[in-house]
DNA sequence: TGTATTATCTTGCAATGCAAGATAGTTTAC
DNA sequence: GTAAACTATCTTGCATTGCAAGATAATACA
């Protein structure tokens, strides 16, 4: 799959993902491919700093979980700004979608 | 609209206006709001770039036009690898569409 | 001991939309 | 007649961001 068609569409995938339940990193590499059919996928270089960005922004909220057994993990969670955020995103997706739909289906047609 | 969502789409808009006749560089940015219901923009420091680029690639050919009034005009006709080019960026879209709908419509559903 | 797996993080590159400005001819208004 | 607005193409440089590649570290397994 195209990079650049993932270009802007990356956090709208993660404040899906988490609104859902808390995750960590390395489980949404997974989600993504699982949750798409397979269609879409992203790599960890490309995750950890978009979920920088996000909780910079306020959108989501890590915490550290150290198991007796295994590495540590780093969940994340939605915030109410988050919530608010994913909602701006999946709209301006759908219309900017909405948009090259009608160019596609138009062809020429009028 | 978000200049991110549009990365690696302004080729696929493109060519499907190529597709529907021939058109020059400063007409194909009204075009394209007008096809798209208003819902998309491309500034034409963007869309010559993007000819070029296209041109380069043997996807389209460009033929001047120069009126006994008004100013230059260069036209662009879409090639037969054009329309194969169009044929697979509106499968990859569709597919990446697909996908994130996918997650999108999930929401934790399942 | 060595390889594979889980898990997080960083550096630097490549691609590209676009703001801003340049150029130039045409048309319209005063 | 001349200033402003419009049509039309083109260029430079910046900002954003996905990702390859590599680093680190703990655990599991052969």
């Amino acid at each position: 799959m195209s990079r650049e068609l993932k270009r802007g569409t990356i956090e709208l995938v993660l404040l899906t993902l988490l609104a859902d339940r808390e995750r960590y990193g390395y489980e949404i590499v997974s989600a993504i491919a699982e949750w798409s059919g397979g269609r879409l996928e992203v790599r960890d270089g490309t995750l950890y700093p978009v979920l920088y960005r996000l909780e910079e922004g306020g959108f989501i909220e890590p915490r550290w979980e150290t198991p007796e057994r295994g590495v540590p993990r780093k969940y994340y969670r939605i915030t109410e700004a988050g919530k608010a955020e994913l909602d701006r995103l999946a709209a301006e997706w759908r219309e900017f979608a909405a948009g090259l739909e009608a160019i596609l289906d138009r062809k020429g047609g009028a």
